[in-house]
DNA sequence: ATTCATAATGTTACCGCTAACATATTAAAC
DNA sequence: GTTTAATATGTTAGCGGTAACATTATGAAT
């Protein structure tokens, strides 16, 4: 009786089901370290056993526990991204870049929306963190203070914290992969003046929390001002500074158009810089709608290059955001990093990366002078 | 001597420098498992505990690791979806639905994109079943055979599989929430029928993967054929089926649009269906260019009811898919059977659910006997 | 005062995997 | 033939949480 007391009542918290290394161990006659070596590092293990753990794995179907494993490894083999809206293809195109930049160094990216949100923002970054990642990309400079806290504790952590879209001209806290939106706003400005236009608008877009546009427009304002002082204009027009509704863009491009009409029906400025492309779009065709003349009677510069400015009328001048390579340099910049040992990543991670971005002339800014498309790069 | 010889060693692989319960439940002078049931359940701790916890995870900033979590109760919180693109509006508002529904529940979403490719889909199933997630969405009901072996195992453990975008007449193996793709590509191709066309051509999308708008197509042609014999049409002309170039879907659509032109410059149809409204309007605006009256020579109806459909001319005519439903009732259904026990859950995890669609008549399909938009649903 | 249910907290033993160290085996060097 | 080094595998402990059971206060009922 005293042996069999010995046993313990078993406490019936064994596993959930899943087939676990043990379970390929036991298939291949080996133990479970050297399976889980196996998958790590298949040379490391003698040839003849590699055979036998290849038909344990097969036969077994397993499949690795990544939350056991980053428990015991420190890493997780998964960076994460939050985006402001995935609907939106700049966003999109950037996010696809660096999921494709990840894949080939076996990392996984785990996405999340804030839905141009700050507040969101703030309880994603929290969810997310939560998952350790191996590092973290968020959208822009603008976070709460809580957010901010906590990105900093991360990046105190050893984790890479890349900030896309934004690159200001003073170095920020963290890592940041994009371009200098002020800069864009003047290239647009200066644009505009040197194909001749003088009585300047800039349309802002109604989301709220889309701060990058309004940047620019601060900067295409303050641009034109002194564009104009330059060139002699003797008494230049202040911008004229409007908000387009929220709700469907080009709807809301339409709408801005017939404010910037007079009385008459005619334009009040000559030309018209747009926060997004299908603002420009939408202004666009209502512009073809009242039979105004673009560019004779209004000329039309969007941002974004979105496909659908190529194809209207002789096309909308745009300026062109380096929404892949935000992506695809993110993707470079993390795997660089995460190669390094935490404590010589410190070095890096406030590095900020300003990748080139292009304004295109198409036909809505024409000038008289010059009638083909051309390229202003910064 | 001897005691001393008693202390082991210390092995130094003492945490990755986390915050842990450990350190909360030291700096409230209780345990850690009191902290544990206070972050799930604060209300089965003493209300003079919980401030002393509430104070402890203030002053050291605790971020719980999910991942310990997780291997400890089996339950992850997050749920993986894998959509073909994410550039593709039609699957981006899908999945912002999918996360606002999952979001009040508690449930995070873990996304990943397989770029059209069922290789990668593979891939991509294969890594997101290593998180362990509650339930996985994948788009529609094409995989390959490893991702559908996959696919099953995770759904005999447990894990609700949901199929979006397919909605099949027969039940299939997982979950299916979409519709019917067959019966929108009949109903298009009784629109056109019905608002007196007789001459009818489909342009396929050039993106090999995107099987479902080529099943539009073949019922659409199906569809055409019995119609116009139900309608008393002597000789049916065959449906003309062409597939437009990949790339730009803008350029693409206007590519197709030539293919259907006689020698003549006349169309040699008189209403075209395309697999997505940015085919159609491409088409629309080259219908433009060389000025061919739409509906007049030749009516367009696209699919998927994107902004600029509204906006050109009179509109083009679409089909309005449930895009958003499709997502919000996916996140209700995996809400609803999470919170059954695992066991139960067999019987509701082959259960098919249809959204309805709507077949948005606009100008580019206007009959000469009706003007206004009309509107077919299922 | 004793009994018993209830509430509040603690103990123990895992979840599945991997780092660090330990050991066995083999090959090369002397 | 022994020493030495490299190679291949095993052992132990622990990652940071939570389930199950155990224990200790607390209060009501007897």
């Amino acid at each position: 009786m005293a042996p069999a007391a010995l046993e313990p009542p078993p406490r019936s918290r064994r596993g959930h089901g899943r087939i676990t290394l043990q379970d390929v161990a036991e298939a291949a006659g080996i133990t479970k370290i050297t399976v889980s070596r196996y998958l790590r590092e298949p040379g490391r293990v003698a040839p003849d056993t590699a055979q036998r753990i290849v038909h344990a794995l097969a036969a077994t179907g397993y499949m690795p526990n990544k939350q056991a494993g980053m428990l015991a490894s420190g890493r997780s083999g998964m960076v994460a991204a939050i985006v402001p809206s995935l609907a939106n293809s700049v966003f999109a195109e950037t996010v696809q870049a660096l999921s494709e930049g990840l894949q080939p160094a076996g990392f996984e990216l785990m996405l999340a929306s804030s839905g141009y949100s700050l507040q969101r923002e703030e309880a994603q970054i929290r969810a997310v963190l939560g998952w350790s990642p191996d590092a973290l990309a968020v959208t822009g400079h603008h976070h709460t203070p809580a957010a901010t806290a906590m990105l900093r504790a991360a990046a105190r952590a050893g984790t890479p914290i890349i900030e896309l879209w934004d690159c200001e001209p003073q170095p920020g806290e963290f890592i940041q992969i994009g371009f200098d939106h002020a800069a864009v706003g003047r290239a647009m400005a200066q644009h505009l003046v040197d194909a001749g236009y003088r009585c300047l608008a800039y349309v802002d877009t109604g989301v709220a929390a889309d701060f990058r546009a309004h940047e620019r427009g601060k900067a295409f304002a303050a641009q034109t001002q002194s564009a104009l002082a330059r060139c002699g204009w003797p008494r230049p027009a202040p911008v004229r500074l409007i908000t387009a509704p929220a709700g469907d863009a080009f709807e809301a491009g339409r709408t801005a158009l017939h404010q910037l009409l007079a009385g008459d029906g005619q334009p009040c400025v000559d030309a018209v810089a747009f926060a997004n492309d299908h603002l420009a779009c939408g202004a666009m065709l209502e512009a073809q709608k009242l039979g105004l003349q673009v560019p004779g009677q209004l000329a039309l510069l969007g941002f974004g290059d979105f496909a659908l400015g190529r194809q209207l009328a002789d096309g909308v001048s745009t300026v062109h955001p380096p929404r892949h390579e935000i992506g695809s340099e993110a993707a470079r910049l993390m795997i660089e990093l995460l190669a390094l040992p935490a404590a010589e990543r410190a070095s890096g991670m406030s590095r900020q990366t300003a990748v080139p971005w292009q304004l295109v002339g198409r036909g809505s800014t024409a000038s008289v002078a010059q009638a083909g498309p051309i390229i202003a790069a910064n």
